[in-house]
DNA sequence: CCACGGATTGAGAACGTTCTCACTCAAGCG
DNA sequence: CGCTTGAGTGAGAACGTTCTCAATCCGTGG
C-alpha cells in the first residue's frame, strides 16, 4: 500500500510554473485576470503534479461549503429514499452535494445531528423531522443562519418552508370513495401516536386542530371529517396506532376484524402498513377485496404487481424532494424572501384492492 | 428572516474569557493541558456566544475531514438504501459522516463524482461501482492515497478491498434448488448486459471466467455451472438481458414463455425483476407457482407478504453496507494491511414461490 | 517624449482552527 | 539556596485557498 501522500498545494503549482500562487489561483480558479501564457503554463503544471484544489481551505474563504445537509428519520423507508433522491438531483443541479444523516425517529440524535451539521457548516438543511420534533433546537440552527427546509412534516413554532401535502385533504379523498363504495364501518390504520385515538372521539373544533399539527394527524382528521359529513359517527376502535412494522399492521388488522362488528374497509397510511394488512387477510383466509377493501398511502413500486393490485393515494414523493431541495438552493443563494408553504397535489390511483361493499 | 451572521470563533470566545486563542482551543478541544480556572471560564464564555467549532478549520490542520464519500449508482434501489444505512450506522460508531453521491449507473457522473470528493479530502470512499466501472479513475483515487472499498461489485486491476457475497455460489444454489423440484427448463432473468447471452453459450473456461467478473455475469457464471452439472445444456434464448425495469421484466417474461420450449421456472437476479414476472404471470393467466416456478435475489420487504410468497436468495445486504464502512474505517485510523475480499454468506428463503414441475 | 489607463502580477492579509516553541511559575529535591 | 521538573500559558506559525492592494507592464493618444 502507499503511503499516504500528501497532494501537492497550489504554491506547489505556482512554483512549477513559475508565477506566485496568486496567479495560480487564478488561472485555476477562473477570477481575476491571467495572460494567456500565464493560464498555460499553470494549467500545465498543474496537469503535469495531479493537482485538486482543496475545497476545505477554499470554503474557509468564500464562506460556502456547497453542502446541503439532509436529515432523515429511516433512509430506508422508500419514501425518504426517493425524496433523497430528488434533494440530491437539485443539489447536483447546481453543484452542491449532500451530506446525510439517519435520525432513526430519535430525538437525540436529531439534536446532534444538527449541531454535528452546524459545525460543518453546511449552507442549508432539508429535514423530515421526528414526529416529536425538536422545536428548539431547529429555531436555534435557522437563527444561527443556515436556512431550513421541513419536508413532509411540519413543526409548530419553527419558520422555516414547508414541502408536503394536503395530508388532510387527500386522506378524506380516500374515506370518502370507501364511502362511496357503500362502506359504512372503515377502519384507520395509523402506526403511529397512542394519543390519536382519544381525540378523534373528542367533537371540540380544538381537538382536531391540534390534531391536524402532525402529518399522521392531519390524515386522522380528513378521515373524520369525510365520516361525519357521510353522518358517521367516529369510533375510536377502528383507529389503530399499534406501530409502524408490518407485523404491528398484521396484528392491529387480526383484532380490528375480531370486532363485534368488524370494518368492511381499511385504509392505511402507508404501504408497509398495507403490506401487514394484505399478510394478515391471507392468515385468515380472508379475499381483498371481495372480504375487505384497503386502500393505502404511497405508490410504493410493488402495489401495481401483488394481487390485488392496490387502489393507492400516490403522493409525488420525488418532486417533494426536488422541490424541498430547490426551495433551499433559492435561499442558499438568493436573498431573503418571506417563508412558504409549498403544498404538491396527490394522485388516487384506482385499482382493484377497493371494490363495492358486498 | 434574520440576517446570516458569522458564528463566532474561538478568538471571540477568547478575549470573552479573558484567554488566549491556544488556551481557549486547548480548553474547547480537550488537547494540551488546561487550568480547571481557564477551563471553567472558557466554557462558560462559549455558551454565552453560542460558540460552535468551525470544522473546516480543524479539518484543515489535522487532514482528517471525519467524512466517507458513498458512491451508489441508485439511492432508490431498496439493496444501496439499506446497504448505505449500513455505511452510515457504521461510520456514526466511530464519529464520522457520509457524503453521498448519486451516480445513476453513468459512468462520466461516477468519474466526475470521484473527482468532487476528492477535492472534498473525503478520509476514505465507499463505492458501488457502475458495471463498467473507470478503473482508471478509482485506481487513481486511491493511489492519491484515499483508501477505497468496493461494495457489491468488483473492479478488476483496482487494488481495494472488496464486501460482498459469492455470486456465482448463490446463483448455482438457486438453480440446484429449482433442479431439485423437477425442472428442467429454467429461465434466467439478469436485467444487464447483452453481451452475456453469447458468453454462456461458449464453452471455453476462458469465456466463464471473464463472465465472472460482473455480479451479473458471476451470478450467470452460476446458473450456468449448475444447468452443466445436472447435464443440461444452456440454451442461451433462455437467458433475458432486456433492462433493469419492472416493465423490462414483464416484457421479458412475456417473451420467454412464449417460446417453443417454454421454461417451468424463472431465476430473477433481483427482486424488481421479480416483480416483473409475477405481473406479466397475471397478465398471461397464469398462477405461480402452478404453471411457473420463481425464485429472486433479494429478500425485499414485500417479498414475504404477497401472494404467494415469494422464495428467495436473501442478501446480508445491511451487513454489506456496515462491514464495508467498519473495513474503511479501519483502514482510515489504524495503519497499512494488505488488501482484502470480504465475503458474507446469504441464505435462501423457502416459501412458496418455487414448487415441485407440474 | 510623456502622461494615461487598463491588463497583469505579486506580496501579504485573511479565514478559524491546531501545533510548536519558548516562557513563567511554583513545587520538590539535594 | 540553586537546580530540576512539569504544569500552565501565550505568541506566532501552519494549513491551502481567496481577497485586497499596490506595483509594474504595455500600448495609445497627445
Amino acid at each position: 500500500m502507499s503511503v499516504r501522500r500528501s497532494m501537492p498545494s497550489i504554491e506547489a503549482v505556482a512554483r512549477e510554473a513559475g508565477v506566485s500562487t496568486a496567479t495560480a489561483g487564478r488561472a485555476l480558479g477562473g477570477y481575476g485576470s491571467v495572460s494567456g501564457k500565464s493560464r498555460e503554463a499553470v494549467l500545465a503544471a498543474a496537469e503535469r503534479l495531479g493537482y485538486r484544489p482543496n475545497s476545505l481551505a477554499r470554503s474557509m474563504i468564500t464562506g460556502l461549503t456547497h453542502t446541503l445537509g439532509v436529515l432523515v428519520p429511516d433512509i430506508e423507508n422508500p419514501f425518504f429514499s426517493r425524496a433523497l433522491r430528488g434533494i440530491a438531483d437539485a443539489a447536483h443541479e447546481r453543484g452542491w452535494e449532500v451530506l446525510l444523516v439517519n435520525t432513526d425517529e430519535d430525538l437525540s440524535l436529531e439534536r446532534k445531528a444538527l449541531g454535528v451539521l452546524t459545525e460543518r457548516r453546511v449552507d442549508g438543511l432539508v429535514v423530515a423531522p421526528t414526529d416529536a420534533a425538536d422545536r428548539d433546537a431547529l429555531q436555534g440552527v435557522i437563527e444561527a443562519g443556515i436556512p431550513v427546509v421541513l419536508l413532509d412534516r411540519r413543526v409548530p413554532g419553527v419558520e422555516a418552508d414547508t414541502v408536503g401535502i394536503d395530508n388532510r385533504a387527500a386522506a378524506r379523498d380516500a374515506t370518502e370513495r370507501l364511502l362511496a363504495l357503500g362502506h359504512r364501518t372503515i377502519a384507520l390504520l395509523t402506526g403511529g401516536d397512542e394519543k390519536l385515538r382519544p381525540k378523534l372521539a373528542r367533537p371540540g373544533l380544538r381537538g382536531v386542530e391540534r390534531l391536524a399539527a402532525t402529518t399522521v394527524g392531519a390524515r386522522a382528521a380528513g378521515y373524520r371529517d369525510a365520516l361525519l359529513d357521510a353522518g358517521i359517527e367516529p369510533r375510536p376502535e377502528l383507529v389503530s396506532a399499534e406501530g409502524f412494522r408490518r407485523e404491528d399492521a398484521a396484528a392491529a388488522t387480526t383484532r380490528l376484524l375480531g370486532l363485534d362488528d368488524p370494518p368492511t374497509a381499511i385504509l392505511a397510511l402507508d404501504s408497509l402498513l398495507a403490506l401487514g394488512v394484505l399478510q394478515a387477510l391471507r392468515r385468515l383466509g380472508l379475499r381483498c377485496p371481495a372480504d375487505v377493501s384497503l386502500i393505502a398511502f404511497d405508490d410504493a413500486d410493488w402495489a401495481e404487481a401483488i394481487s390485488p393490485p392496490l387502489s393507492v393515494v400516490a403522493q409525488p414523493v420525488y418532486e417533494l424532494g426536488k422541490e424541498a431541495g430547490r426551495l433551499l438552493l433559492d435561499r442558499v443563494q438568493g436573498g431573503d424572501r418571506r417563508v412558504t408553504h409549498r403544498r404538491l397535489p396527490t394522485r388516487f390511483i384506482e385499482r382493484e384492492s377497493a371494490a363495492p361493499r358486498a
